[in-house]
DNA sequence: ATGTCGAGCAAAGCTCGA
């Protein structure tokens, strides 16, 4: 079973990208964040037509994350945090796939730091914190799939002068980010390529970050114990980047048995 | 770390969010 995360930077601008990557990585589940549209916006009849039943949590114009299955409906769960003082972001959407507890997370950006753009991530990570350990009582496999907008390390950005400042790269952001992976979830990426290679999910539109592959890695699959014990495989459709009109997110993976 | 996008508003080019 391929479970995959994909930040598409606007389901419609991203629409061909979108369906010649589910034709040729058939993915099982397919998390999207950055729709960037809601409503008869959503382009629900190609993503019915390439095979995918799929629920969307969509917003006008900013966030908005929906989550595909090959072949199936997936059954909705919840849509945002609990105890979410703002209604008014959509970025968090959860559903069972064939046994999997499956959600698609948009975790905010954060910048400019500080500033209240990054109270509010810390506070919604402490939220995500919550609702995760509740996730993790009912010993199910749970995949947590998204754009979580913080470099867990320094190998995870090309730069760590560059980032110095940067919402992404906080002490703070990343020890919220370890706060939540020692609940006992794996981050996927990491568990199949333990090696200090970069296996950047993100590379900037500005500055030709592509070219000189100026990336981070921001994209994360974290797996809870029960889907961890069913890792076989996880990496990142690079390529997918390089394309015409592409998304400045590359599409990242796991295979579980 | 700013060389770019995508979307909204409103009818082209600015603003915002990344």
């Amino acid at each position: 079973m391929r479970i995959a995360t994909y930040n598409v930077n606007g389901i419609n601008a991203r629409l061909p990208r979108l369906l010649e990557w589910l034709e040729e990585a058939r993915p099982d589940v397919a998390c999207l964040q950055e729709l960037k549209a809601d409503g008869e916006k959503i382009p629900i009849q190609a993503i019915t037509d390439a095979g995918y039943g799929a629920i969307w949590h969509g917003q006008k114009g900013f966030n908005g994350v929906a989550i595909l299955a090959r072949g199936e409906q997936p059954v909705e769960r919840r849509r945002g945090l609990p105890d979410d003082p703002d209604e008014t972001h959509s970025r968090y959407i959860e559903a069972e796939v064939g046994g999997v507890v499956v959600a698609s997370i948009y975790l905010p950006n954060g910048n400019p730091q500080p500033g209240p753009k990054f109270d509010y991530k810390l506070a919604w990570m402490e939220r995500l914190i919550d609702h995760a350990a509740s996730l993790l009582v009912e010993e199910k496999p749970v995949v947590l799939a998204g754009d979580y907008n913080v470099t867990p390390r320094d190998i995870d950005t090309f730069s760590v002068l560059a980032m110095a400042d940067d919402a992404l790269t906080q002490p703070e952001s990343r020890a919220a980010l370890r706060r939540l992976l020692h609940q006992g979830w794996t981050d996927a990426i990491r568990a199949r390529h333990p090696e200090p290679a970069p296996l950047y999910t993100f590379w900037d539109y500005q500055a030709g970050a592509w070219p000189r592959d100026a990336g981070f890695r921001i994209d994360h699959l974290l797996l809870s114990p029960q889907a961890a014990d069913r890792l076989v495989d996880a990496n990142v459709d690079k390529a997918v980047r390089g394309r015409e009109k592409a998304s400045d997110h590359a599409p990242t993976w796991v295979e579980l048995r």
